[in-house]
DNA sequence: CATTTTAACTAATCAAATTAGTTTTTGCAA
DNA sequence: TTGCAAAAACTAATTTGATTAGTTAAAATG
């Protein structure tokens, strides 16, 4: 008889996540995740809540993991290049983890203490790497939020499968980024403009 | 005896429509859905196939009416003015319809015909726009995509309620928007190394 | 008016999550 | 070691939705 092994909340995460990374977050639940953890559906619930509370659950450890990636790319870089090399990060995770990146952007509960910080964690690192363009204050704040338009949307779309026309993807990506650097550098040599105006 | 009105696929389709647009894509059922309609959740299946076909329906509808708003605002205008126009389209229209829009980006089958080609008619429009700024072909296709990420990105974080700290919308938006087209002059006048260069 | 089609209905089935209640296993202290 | 408490599994049952089968009523058409 094979002893099996001891499942415990972190291999249920593991096994979680591994599966939604391989077919999709909509293909995860309780059924086949306890297939694969050879037991019956209902055991799950002696470690968890249900599914969304699972849901919750990839979706912290997917945004902690993002910030792992961008944070490991930041550093020993500044300026442009920390932000090519963060950007970089960011879809090299969302390419690796695709499951994981989709549920850290589509949770049960938005109020989650746990995933607000971790979200947060991403929010200043992007700022500390742009604190080198000496921005005001509040520009700042606008470019983070660009600059995570640009890769959220990026990369959902290449997830989709969204970018029908065929032309190197790496290459649109480049650009993009190195297009948004360049803006910046023209936004920060005349700032005062870009907080009058309203268009 | 109140003679009900007489149900067909556009009727259902508008119910449907306003019920992802009030509650949210995710609280699109059948049950529910017959229930607006004062039907029996069976009748639904005389008028289509399941709730897949019905959410592929949604898609395509938030596809081709995401196109109309951007057209609209196109009309006329050329140039960064252009850009501005129907990006703010763009932006207006996933606040109207969020569940038609989300709809349009988590279909059941990428491959129908009929979704494709709508998606494609978007890409013309945004293609004509550019034209302006007389971008080599392939960098004009770069930049389309650039400009899709940047919209699908900001306007879905939006809505998933992701900007977190209290600072005016409308402004990030606008400030990326500009960003970006700071970016494409400054890419324009500079096509070759961007062409050659690999970050 | 008869017939055909459309669109509704009820009843039944299937799939998945979840809950209730029980049993087995395991770790640890007497 | 034994013996028990807690942990973790199980079976059985319930609930919720989608879907299918088979039937009936209404409406349109010749």
């Amino acid at each position: 008889m094979t002893r099996r092994m001891k499942i415990d909340l972190s291999i249920i995460l593991q096994k979680a996540t591994e599966l939604v990374d391989e077919q999709g977050l909509d293909q995860l639940s309780i059924g086949i995740l306890a297939e694969k953890l050879e037991i019956r559906p209902p055991s799950l619930y002696n470690h968890l809540e249900g599914l969304n509370e699972l849901k919750q659950m990839l979706a912290i450890k997917g945004v902690k993991k993002l910030n792992e990636y961008m944070l490991q790319a930041a550093v020993g870089r500044s300026g442009d290049e920390a932000i090519r090399a963060i950007s970089q990060a960011y879809i090299q995770f969302v390419r690796e983890h695709p499951g994981l990146y989709d549920a850290s952007t589509r949770f049960p509960d938005s109020n989650d203490q746990e995933l607000q910080q971790a979200q947060e964690a991403v929010v200043q690192l992007v700022l500390q790497v742009l604190d080198a363009y000496n921005l005001q204050e509040e520009i700042a704040i606008h470019m983070v939020r660009g600059l995570r338009s640009i890769l959220h949307g990026f990369t959902s779309i290449e997830q989709m499968g969204g970018f029908g026309m065929p032309l190197d993807i790496n290459k649109s990506f480049s650009i993009l980024i190195n297009t948004f650097i360049e803006g910046i550098h023209a936004v920060m040599i005349n700032e005062d403009k870009y907080m009058q105006r309203n268009d």
